[in-house]
DNA sequence: GCGTTTCTGAAAATTTTCTTTCAGTCAAAT
DNA sequence: ATTTGACTGAAAGAAAATTTTCAGAAACGC
């Protein structure tokens, strides 16, 4: 049996403490295993004699048991990596990854329904500097929208996060240029208020607008220039809004990685400009 | 450099012994080299302390580092499957897919650093409505706290988001029961003043700290009872969310279906509530 | 709240691992 | 055959890693 698995086996009789270095053995599995006890110990934040005491909970001798063992997993593992993953595939049952491999398919065949193309043109309208770039979300999706503004800010000025409550939304139309961007996430259980935003946004104040929604499509893309549709369909209650993020993340990495020079010195202006949190690097 | 170039580079110089003992190492290599150093001694029949001089003779300081070298290139090497794409190096007309295929990658392993156990600790401690449940992220990931926030709203009451404002905090700490739960969402670029918080909430409120966060493990977790890593590595120029949301989202939706009944009544009378936006279902 | 049980890490004890010393062996050169 | 020099491993020594002990702290049940 794997190490990984005798470890969950045992996870029901876990103490906080173990739980915590479970944790930290199996999310760099298994090389965090490979060090020093203390070295695990210093990682995990848990002692060295409760790791020795762990050991014996999940049914192996000692720590220098565990680390030959995992070794001898290393070894037969060793034919590819892909495969070490795939073996010990979680039987049915198994809620968690049953979810992820669900959202793991889907975003894999997400690629297929935005072309290249459609990509492109979006990252580059959002690229450039010229125009001026309004995000919005819907009640639920704004957090990608958050995601979106908060990373494109970091690449270039002139990004506005519109707030939920439309009361607001006049003055940035106002403010609004022809040719500026307007970027719209919405999803399922649509809100029209949403659409009447856009068709101002294009018809008044002459807005390219971008709208990324389910494959239902969105009232907002009768009104859009352009349409990055997204599977959301999980299966369960709820839609899973994963293959979105990694599409939002898609592009701004897309707009940075092509913008270096310039985004690397806007983040450390940036950096210096920030005062009330102190950050810690690792 | 490799420890197989230093040992062909030096070859020449070696002994009698010495060439044993690297035909040792390098037949099975690296695993050879990973056992104490007196296994090595007895599989390659040179006495230990041959070996010992042999390190040194390759530019090692000792066995020791040795051994730490070889685990590094062994980590290294694994990195391939999530990793391989060196930055910069997207070829026109992949970007998309290249960089979907590998968040969906990384998210099948996702499942394999947070077990059953664990999940399901977590979406126990989150569900009981006993307890009031308490959200927050860092500046990026607060994305990924506003997400979890808002779904756990709609399965039960008690549920707070933190403002990102520290000056807030306190009315929240002092809100705070026995027994409720604090979540924290943390990834690097760790914030410390995250971690004062969690500290608090857990020594003076007595609350249960959740915790997610990435592989090399928030400060926040030294105050934790639940500790859920996420991979967030996406090898490229900012790190990838859409892992840690996929997890966020399983969470939500695991207690929504445990908690069917109840969450579909409170949804429904959610809606009545609802006055300002209108929806339309599609 | 109060006593009981459980958990935890500091420090000590133990074990293991690694390095150094040193004397014996071997081969080549004289 | 003897000397020399290099190589080697046994054993001692040093260092380190691991386990055990133990007392304080925290969590739990009543």
């Amino acid at each position: 049996m794997q190490i990984r698995q005798k470890i969950e086996q045992a996870s029901d009789a876990f103490t906080a403490g173990e739980r915590k270095l479970a944790a930290a053995i199996l999310s760099d599995y298994p090389y965090a295993g490979l060090s020093s006890i203390q070295d695990l110990a210093e990682r995990s934040e848990v002692s060295a004699p409760s790791i020795s005491r762990f050991m014996g909970k999940i049914g192996l001798a000692g720590y220098q048991e565990f680390q030959r063992s995992l070794i001898a997993e290393l070894k037969d593992g060793d034919r590819s990596p892909v495969e070490v993953h795939e073996r010990g595939r979680h039987i049915e049952g198994d809620f968690l990854s049953d979810f992820l491999s669900k959202a793991s398919a889907q975003m894999a065949i997400a690629g297929d329904a935005i072309t290249e193309e459609q990509f492109n043109r979006a990252c580059g309208l959002l690229a450039n500097p010229k125009h001026n770039v309004y995000v919005i979300g819907g009640r639920i999706s704004d957090t990608i929208a958050a995601h979106m503004s908060f990373h494109l800010r970091q690449v270039r000025p002139g990004v506005y996060h519109l707030p939920s409550d439309p009361e607001t939304w006049p003055e940035y139309l106002l403010q609004m240029k022809a040719g500026d961007v307007f970027f719209v996430v919405d999803f399922r259980r649509y809100q029209t208020s949403l659409a009447s935003l856009a068709k101002l946004a294009r018809d008044e104040r002459n807005a390219r607008v971008i709208v990324m929604t389910d494959k239902w499509i969105s009232p907002v893309a009768r009104h859009a220039t352009d349409v990055l549709p997204v599977p959301i369909e999980s299966g369960t209650l709820w839609d899973t809004y994963s293959s979105a993020l990694a599409v939002t993340e898609a592009i701004v990495t897309r707009i940075a990685e092509d913008n270096w020079e310039t985004t690397r010195t806007r983040i450390e202006s940036w950096d210096t400009m920030r005062i009330t949190t102190k950050d810690t690097d690792a």
